[in-house]
RNA sequence: CGCGGGGUAGAGCAGCCAGGUAGCUCGUCGGGCUCAUAACCCGGAGGUCGUCGGUUCAAAUCCGGCCCCCGCAACCA
């Protein structure tokens, strides 16, 4: 069994915001954690490089369009290294090797007629240089109230709807294939409208920074039938070497942000219909981050919000674990300075923190920085090892169904009832005069913390491999080695935040 | 009648698809502990689950009407 993860690929002009970190945090830590459980896994992200408004940035800049995108896909490279992202690829739409992929792609549906020439009739704005169909107008303007003229243009389409029926007998046999579930209903309900063709390509008086049709040199490809097909040609797809794609597709969790779904569930998929190919296991829209007064982020909105400056107050596993675990993956949720600090004071440096000081202290304090070790375990002990056994395979079943956030509950509940147990077993009394005892509890709560750490890993790389140094432990690929003798309690690994 | 989501204790959320005496975190009140990062443990107060109606032995959950909030409205990424 192999997984395979992608973020979209972002649009190279953007600057590196909330939205594009979160997509790729989420996905990270769910390859993480199906490394953790030993699988096969790759993870892709990067950028997609095409379009107007790249060849009008690096016009204006008076720079080669693609020069303009190397000098601005470093941004994103160095954001997900900071941020710890563990991408086995970083792919760029500009690469010669997905170039060659996407022109075979359009040859072979240009071949078996799913790609024909049309001229097109519709009302363009100049002043937006945005096609717009007779319904879109409103009184005879664009939508943004702009004038129209009427134009007719040859370009050459894609026949999305012919796969329309095919993609919708797909999307009921495979309840899982969209998701979450409210998002197929909207998906449904788009189905359910007039399904057209798909326009695929530019005129290069139009637009010039494209991947050229192979069969008219006169034309680019339009810019979503490049990007989706990045999640092929990365692994292979139409390549010289194909051996990853053969291996990967399409046991794939295509991660998106909500804006993206249809570009995603209609366009790509009867893509990949009338390419002949499978379709991917899984699209997964995520939702929007709002700010604390439930309103959509935006430069507009006032005073800027740049949530990921908190990084630098939070440190990046922080940051980590709140988008993580803070919200059901797919709905909404706000972000705010306060609820970030309360979720990490009371899950990181409460619940967790504190434990780890009140087992280290007092296993220095009464077993000489040594884990006791423990033959036989009572009733008590034996409740909660059960509860420590049983962690891994929830994990495992909340990290399948994409719920990292009850995947992350489940350790926040360990550890809960591990400072139940502690408090309850008091070793700091029995070790006065029953040490076996103190000893006992002791070494089961240790093991809770053992298996916090570890399987915390995913979400907080850093700061688990700390509290696994503390404990006299380290991972090395999924499994626990013990590195130290001694435990060691240190300075409060989570301090609370104020 | 464009599409979709939401309205659950002071705050933030889960539960709803597969109906069965409403749950979590924070805050608040009282108690315990004093090993620990003023943390941890126990207990309490606080909700007619937006609203009206229907189905049912039983509705936050299913069905319908209404009110309010939000997002989207594809070939511009």
């Amino acid at each position: 069994m192999t997984f395979y993860i992608t973020t979209p690929i972002y649009y190279v002009n953007d600057t590196p915001h909330l939205g594009h970190a979160y997509t790729t945090i989420v996905a990270d830590v769910l390859a993480r954690y199906h490394r953790l459980l030993g699988e096969e896994t790759l993870f892709l992200t990067g950028t997609d490089e095409h379009g107007q408004k790249v060849e009008q940035a690096a016009k204006a800049r008076g720079l080669p369009p693609k020069e303009h995108c190397d000098q601005m896909v470093v941004q994103f490279k160095e954001i997900w290294k900071e941020l710890n992202s563990s991408h086995d690829i970083f792919m760029r739409t500009t690469e010669e090797f997905h170039y060659k992929g996407v022109q075979s792609a359009l040859q072979y549906l240009f071949d078996r007629g799913d790609i024909y020439e049309h001229t097109y009739d519709g009302w363009y704005s100049v002043s937006e240089e945005i096609f717009y169909t007779e319904k879109d107008l409103i009184d005879g303007k664009s939508p943004m109230g702009k004038e129209v003229t009427r134009v007719s243009e040859r370009n050459y389409f894609f026949r999305m709807s012919k796969y329309k029926d095919a993609l919708l007998s797909y999307i009921e046999t495979n309840p899982n294939f969209i998701q979450p579930d409210h998002k197929k209903s909207e998906v449904l309900g788009f189905l359910r409208g007039e399904v057209g063709d798909l326009c695929i390509s530019r005129p290069k008086e139009r637009l010039s920074w494209g991947i050229e049709l192979p069969f008219d040199k006169n034309f680019v490809t339009y810019v979503w039938f490049d990007a989706l097909l990045n999640y092929a040609t990365a692994i292979g797809y139409r390549g010289s070497n194909t051996e990853k794609y053969k291996k990967f597709w399409p046991n794939v969790v295509h991660l998106i942000g909500k804006d993206i779904l249809i570009t995603h569930t209609v366009y790509w998929t009867t893509m990949l219909l009338a390419l002949g190919e499978s379709l991917p296991k899984a699209i997964f829209a995520h939702g929007w981050w709002l700010t604390g007064d439930n309103k959509k982020m935006s430069k507009s909105e006032g005073p800027v919000v740049k949530p990921l400056d908190l990084r630098k107050e939070i440190g990046v596993d922080g940051l980590r674990y709140f988008l993580a675990r803070d919200v059901v993956l797919g709905n909404d949720a706000q972000f705010s300075r306060d609820l970030v600090i309360q979720r990490l004071n009371a899950e990181l440096s409460n619940n967790l923190g504190n434990l780890l000081s009140r087992c280290l202290n007092l296993i220095v304090k009464y077993f000489d920085s040594k884990v006791p070790e423990v033959n036989t375990l009572g009733e008590e002990s034996k409740i909660l090892k059960a509860q420590i056994i049983e962690l891994p395979k929830i994990i495992e079943a909340e990290v399948r169904k994409l719920k990292p956030q009850s995947a992350i509950g489940a350790i926040i509940d360990l550890l809960s009832a591990t400072n139940k147990y502690i408090d309850i077993r008091a070793p700091w009394k029995k070790a006065k005069d029953d040490l076996p005892h103190a000893a006992e509890t002791l070494s089961v709560v240790f093991e809770s913390l053992l298996q916090a750490g570890k399987w915390l890993s995913p979400v907080m790389p850093e700061r688990s491999s700390q509290l696994l140094e503390r404990l006299g432990y380290k991972l090395e690929g999924n499994e626990l080695i013990r590195s130290s003798e001694n435990v060691t309690p240190g300075d409060p690994l989570f301090p609370r935040l104020e």
